[in-house]
DNA sequence: GGAAAAGTAAACCGATCGGTATACAAAAGT
DNA sequence: ACTTTTGTATACCGATCGGTTTACTTTTCC
């Protein structure tokens, strides 16, 4: 592996446990075996080494997710969707989407990092769409809206919470819900 | 107003605007008008207030949502969550949920701030299943948990990428969907 | 009216922040 | 072989961080 991907990987990992202003880049380049200046060879400014890390989360997240999607039937796999965040949610690793996290930390709309998350959500959401169609669904982009809110809700409620058995629940039994009858409205 | 509530008032104001971290002490006592003497004078840490801010959100969230709800019929008060919700959303100076934007800075379970994060979360779920309840729903603590999760989704999607229309619309047609049946399962 | 409490203004503390500079050692390319 | 690139180690930069201190002025209250 490159000093590159190795400290965009390391990086990963310090700004998804610790935050991102929490996260220095003396500790960055420590963690990462690797110089301060050979830091800023790669990476112009910490900004830049913020950005690298949402968009292999971004690749990471949407490979893993296909991943566990891909061995269902067509009509399984909206809800396997949910399947997927309840799963993810209970690995002890868990600290809410690395995303909407970047978010909480780089408030501004125009702030590269914030614009990242979005285009990262926008994917997301028409992946989902993608996967309502191809199962039949009726009303295929409504239920794909509903589903991406549900996954959003059970994300953040399980970070703030912990893995409650009743979010769990709840989420699966309104996923359920759509997969059987399509969609409200 | 007194100054330590006038530097309560402005620390949530800045917090949130800005995220914890990128906000220093400076700043809180040159916006709160006071001088860093007098707010470590009620303060003995930046700690202490952040504290205090998370607090006062908690009281003022309850106490908007509830008097928004007061108005409406009690069958109509568990999907007017998610209408007051959607409102709020729109407001120009939304920046998401204070206490999801406290959790992703402060991620260890034992911190104070993401204790008090989790109490108000727990705070709302029960409000919500009392209102459930009261509306005669079947199922109210399943209804109460699924109204929850969509409320929570709504927030951070539309925190990520704006009050965009489709968003707003799936999750009032999937409240509406509850009020009117029960909720699934 | 006189002490105590609450306040201002501003200098100061060590530590850390993001980022740069200097000096030198391995590789790598041709 | 010789130059360029990539790397290490480390000291340094000004700025800011959270927090303290000193000296002086209100306000409050008995």
């Amino acid at each position: 592996m490159s000093k590159s991907e190795q400290l965009v990987d390391t990086a990963l990992q310090l700004f998804y446990r610790q935050g991102f202003h929490a996260t220095g880049v003396e500790q960055l380049s420590r963690e990462g075996e690797v110089t301060k200046k050979t830091l800023y060879r790669y990476f112009p400014t910490k900004e830049a080494l913020v950005e690298a890390a949402l968009q292999r989360r971004d690749a990471q997240f949407m490979d893993e997710l296909q991943r566990f999607v891909a061995p269902l039937p067509l009509a399984e796999r909206p809800a396997g969707y949910i399947d997927f965040i309840v799963q993810w949610v209970q690995q002890p690793t868990f600290h809410g989407c690395f995303f909407i996290n970047a978010v909480a930390e780089y408030a501004g709309c125009d702030e590269p990092a914030h614009r990242i998350a979005a285009a990262h959500k926008r994917a997301l959401r028409s992946y989902l769409a993608q996967l309502c169609t191809e199962a039949g669904l009726e009303g295929a982009a409504g239920v794909a809206a509903q589903l991406f809110l549900l996954g959003e809700g059970l994300i953040v409620a399980c970070q703030v919470e912990g893995p409650e058995p009743p979010l769990l629940a709840a989420a699966q039994a309104t996923a359920a819900g759509w997969t059987r009858q399509g969609g409200v409205s």
